[in-house]
DNA sequence: ACCGCCGGGTGCC
DNA sequence: ACCGCCGGGTGCC
């Protein structure tokens, strides 16, 4: 249990520790903490208002905290109060103390607040003359079915609850309805609408007014006009100084439109953003150049340069991958910064004069300076106003405007051309270099694992060969853990993993302050509980970059984390963003929408592969052209597949008139999938005839038909989710009654409850005892289809036929041969071989360095390299580079069309120089087909729609079973 | 805090 | 003088 001291010098904590330990110190049990966090996501979605009360704050004169008139205040519960254990403490946006609740409500609220019943938000509407108590209004919010329990001991308690509709949501809800009355636009959007508008948050955020911006001389690639485009607006991004979204200066205090809040400080300004440009379009390269051109003051990174002719003979050791092997030699890792940790380079043998390090006139000049500002500063921050009648409630601004009282500029019709023409004392100014830690020099990339080699590659690519630029590739048991090494190289590149493994571990990486953190592929943090995301979160830096090509993959619920990275103030803290940003948005209020929209553009710059600069496309690829190839079964295979479709039809038909689909999902889609294996080749049903419905007769054998199902679900390459977390399921376990989860889902699903699990799909009883786990020595045995007994499909034949034709016309081309079976990659490797075609395979059972290994075989151009990849559909996951293929055999098709999509850009990208052509076989007359057709369906609909609920989804997915099989 | 509450001083008008 | 009234001290939880 975490003990907090409430002593006086916390007015000064920060925010993110009041909020975050709230389930903490507010739960009593581990049990009840583990339900409180449990219940987090489903309350902050599927919560209704409950009705609202007038309440008072109290205790104002003992805090520093303020608040305007109309400000949002956050309440927390205090159980460790000595005074009062129900006591419930009202903050604002910046964590500051405001007061305390009165007693006898804080009474009524702990209860609720403590056991989860009830979220309570509160806004000061009114202000008041006194110094020592001001009115606020609380409004309940919580799940459904806590509303009576919950109006009821609110009232048994003397507080009545206000439960007529005009419930006040937010801040500035008088301004936004009285705005939206005027404007008739009180209608809240159709769910129709909302996710139309969910879906485009990121489409056309080009940033075009910062122009381009040519990247340093260190940069070897010349970047093309979008790349130089998004250098520019990452520089700026770095180095302007405007004010972060909603906030605006009003006289002499900085005022949050949407919060109401003001302070005197400046807002901290995110140094940073989402690059969300398409895959493909460089952003790995724009990254680069920003690393080499924006360095302090703009100033491009110094970096050591060798002399052509004496470091040529050695180039390639300078040049990145030398320094990014783990420096063995303890010299380098303790020496004392820069010079030392060169020691190891070849460089440093020649004369000094060429290198640039930290105490080169003009950025020591800059570090006396940021030490004058940074001390300035800090007098500011500790010193305490002398009149510690701090805590009068600020009237509106304008309203004190309006009756002459205070200063003219602030007078609503002056406000923005005296903003502009007065200068004095400028956001720019004000801003100084306090966010820059100016002795910060290292950029820290992390990635996953995937894209490392591909980071390393274009590192040494993109960075000219006499420059030596200190990368670090902290991976592996032997990787140099000193700060001071680790902190003096110009770029770290490091994994979420070995970030989160060290996360809690005395990290190095969360020791150092550094100059700028890079978030590749960034989405994949999202989880906010998830110990990488925690990891993430705490990095140190002054600058922080997320690279994602899909910054939203399910819902609008994932921006947070991306917000919280930046830092953006003040929906860093969770409950400003829900109650201003995603619970407006999600219950369809056009205002909410339109603010989430606001702080997505500013800090976004996304560029599709389609998009247009000046008319002209941004990049020129070459063309794709996708068709489709029928396959027509043979007479034995169209009969073996008849036979399994009317069985298969006639089970999910009764499946189906029982309403039982869910109960037998696992089944359902066994049958889908051995459909689906007909279509490809008929080995691949081997191992997956026997299993059928009916009693089980023992343990083991029911242990054995669920092992058999959890392979079909696995085995299928459908992106089957688990249902409690929504994402593909990951250690994945069967249940008895055959639904498959991640298992620390189903494991925490099984320990909140109380007396009985039941199972979430089918509510059936379940043990954690009984869930099955797939025995690892199954994957073994699959090799065994030996060669004698090999023999041909249809759809092997098919994919034969054009290889060879291809091959007769031109040798050159590379193809990629993708399955979602990996038994059927193994089959076709018999025909390759026989026709003597080099193959090399990529699946998703090869490790990390065996997969770089097949990738630099397949892409090197060398005369007798492989010319066809075998590659399973999911294997690698974005970020591939396999451009050195230009054919695409799809062998099967997929559920989800994006995936094929994205497998087909693995090639279809930047870099790609013929013409790409993807063939897509699809058997005639079978389940494929009609695959087919409810993807087409989809793509109109855009699968994972916002705010479908669970069910919805898994409703969906019985009509779509119901039209595969035609029933 | 232009309140409420507490507790000591005080006690016709 | 076991009350009322006055006025100073005081005040979140």
């Amino acid at each position: 249990m975490f003990f907090r001291r409430w002593n006086f010098g916390w007015d000064r904590f920060s925010e993110v520790d009041i909020f975050t330990d709230r389930h903490d110190t507010s739960a009593e049990t581990l049990s009840q903490a583990i339900r409180a966090a449990a219940s987090e996501e489903p309350d902050a979605d599927g919560s209704v208002p409950f009705g609202h009360l007038q309440g008072t704050v109290v205790g104002l004169r003992y805090y520093t905290g303020v608040v305007n008139q109309g400000e949002m205040v956050g309440l927390v519960r205090q159980p460790q109060n000595p005074y009062d254990r129900n006591a419930v403490m009202v903050a604002n946006i910046y964590g500051n103390q405001v007061g305390h609740i009165k007693r006898e409500l804080a009474a009524a609220m702990a209860h609720i607040m403590d056991n989860n019943l009830a979220k309570v938000e509160g806004v000061v509407y009114s202000g008041t003359k006194n110094k020592f108590n001001m009115p606020v209004t609380l409004s309940f919010w919580g799940r459904e079915e806590n509303k009576n329990a919950v109006v009821e001991n609110m009232a048994r308690r003397g507080f009545k609850l206000n439960t007529s509709t005009s419930r006040p949501t937010g801040a500035n809800e008088m301004s936004y309805n009285s705005i939206q009355r005027k404007k008739g636009l009180t209608i809240p959007l159709t769910a129709a609408e909302l996710k139309n508008a969910f879906d485009n948050l990121f489409e056309g955020l080009v940033e075009s007014d910062d122009g381009e911006k040519e990247a340093a001389d260190s940069v070897a690639t010349p970047l093309l006009p979008h790349q130089r485009q998004a250098l520019s607006w990452m520089c700026a991004r770095e180095n302007k100084s405007t004010l972060p979204p909603f906030w605006e200066k009003r006289g002499e205090l900085y005022y949050n439109t949407l919060t109401c809040f003001s302070a005197k400080e400046i807002p901290e300004r995110v140094r940073g953003g989402i690059l969300a440009d398409d895959m493909g379009l460089g952003k790995t390269l724009t990254t680069i150049a920003l690393i080499l051109t924006n360095f302090h003051n703009g100033k491009p990174l110094p970096v050591e340069r060798c002399e052509e002719e004496r470091a040529s003979p050695v180039k390639a050791n300078t040049k990145p991958k030398m320094a990014s092997k783990p420096a063995g030699s303890s010299s380098a890792g303790d020496g004392a910064g820069v010079s030392d940790a060169a020691a190891g380079s070849v460089c440093s043998d020649l004369p000094q004069t060429e290198v640039i390090c930290v105490d080169t006139p003009d950025i020591v000049e800059i570090t006396s300076q940021s030490e004058k500002s940074a001390s300035k500063g800090k007098t500011k921050a500790t010193k305490r106003k002398p009149s510690k009648a701090a805590p009068v409630l600020l009237d509106d601004l304008d309203f004190a405007a309006a009756l002459g009282g205070s200063a003219s500029d602030a007078a609503p019709k002056k406000k923005k051309t005296a903003n502009k023409a007065n200068p004095t004392p400028s956001v720019e100014s004000l801003y100084l270099q306090r966010a820059d830690d100016l002795s910060a020099r290292a950029t820290l990339i992390i990635c996953p694992l995937s894209v490392l080699s591909n980071w390393l590659e274009q590192l040494e690519q993109h960075v000219r060969a006499d420059v030596k630029l200190n990368v670090y590739l902290y991976y592996g048991s032997e990787r140099n853990r000193s700060q001071k090494f680790l902190s003096s190289q110009d770029v770290v590149i490091t994994t979420y993993n070995v970030l989160s493994a060290d996360f809690g571990n005395k990290s190095p990486l969360h020791g150092i302050s550094w100059l700028r953190v890079v978030l590749d592929e960034g989405h994949i943090i999202r989880n906010p509980n998830a110990l990488m995301s925690k990891a993430v979160l705490d990095l140190k830096a002054s600058r922080r970059w997320i690279l994602s090509g899909t910054p939203i993959q399910n819902s609008v619920k994932d921006l947070w984390m991306l917000l919280a990275f930046l830092r953006l103030k003040p929906f860093d803290v969770r409950e400003w963003w829900n109650r201003v940003i995603q619970r407006p948005a999600t219950q369809g209020d056009r205002a909410g929408l339109q603010n989430l929209q606001t702080l997505v553009k500013c800090i976004t710059l996304r560029r599709t592969k389609s998009s247009e600069a000046n008319g002209r496309p941004l990049v020129s690829l070459p063309e794709k052209n996708v068709s489709v190839e029928q396959v027509e079964l043979s007479q034995q295979e169209r009969e073996e597949y008849e036979l399994a479709r009317s069985e298969g039809r006639n089970t999910i038909g009764r499946y189906v008139a029982e309403g039982t689909v869910l109960r037998n999902y696992a089944d359902v889609l066994a049958i889908l999938m051995r459909l689906r294996q007909h279509c490809c080749h008929p080995d691949l049903l081997a191992k997956t005839s026997s299993s059928d419905l009916g009693a089980a007769a023992t343990p083991a054998e029911l242990r054995e038909r669920l092992i058999e199902k959890l392979r079909s679900v696995l085995a299928s390459g459908s992106d089957e989710e688990c249902s409690v977390c929504l994402e593909s399921v990951n250690l994945p376990v069967i249940t008895h009654c055959a639904h498959v989860y991640c298992r620390p889902c189903i494991a925490q699903v099984i320990s909140t409850e109380k007396e009985i699990a039941r199972c979430p799909l089918c509510r059936s009883e379940i043990k954690a005892s009984e869930l099955v786990e797939f025995p690892q020595e199954e994957m073994e045995e699959e090799k065994s289809t030996n060669a004698e007994r090999w023999r041909a499909s249809s759809k092997v034949q098919a994919l034969m036929g054009n290889l060879l034709r291809q091959q007769s016309e031109d040798s050159s081309i590379k193809s990629l041969v993708v399955s979602q079976f990996t038994r059927f990659l193994t089959i076709l490797e018999t025909p390759l071989r026989e026709h003597g075609f080099t193959f090399v395979r990529l699946d998703g059972t090869m490790t990390q360095k065996r997969r770089t290994q097949v990738i630099q075989e397949f892409q090197s151009s060398s005369a007798d390299g492989p010319v066809v990849m075998l590659l399973s559909l999911k294997a690698g996951g974005v970020g591939l580079n396999l451009t050195a293929a230009s054919r695409v055999f799809l062998m099967d098709p997929a559920w989800n069309p994006a995936t094929e999509e994205q497998c087909i850009d693995r090639c279809h990208r930047l870099g790609q120089k013929r013409n790409v052509v993807v063939t897509k076989f699809i058997v005639k007359d079978s389940v494929e087909e009609n695959m087919v057709k409810i993807q087409r369906q989809k793509q109109d609909l855009v699968e994972k729609a916002f705010g479908s609920t669970n069910s919805d989804r898994k409703t969906s997915r019985i009509d779509d079973i119901k039209a595969l099989m035609e029933l």
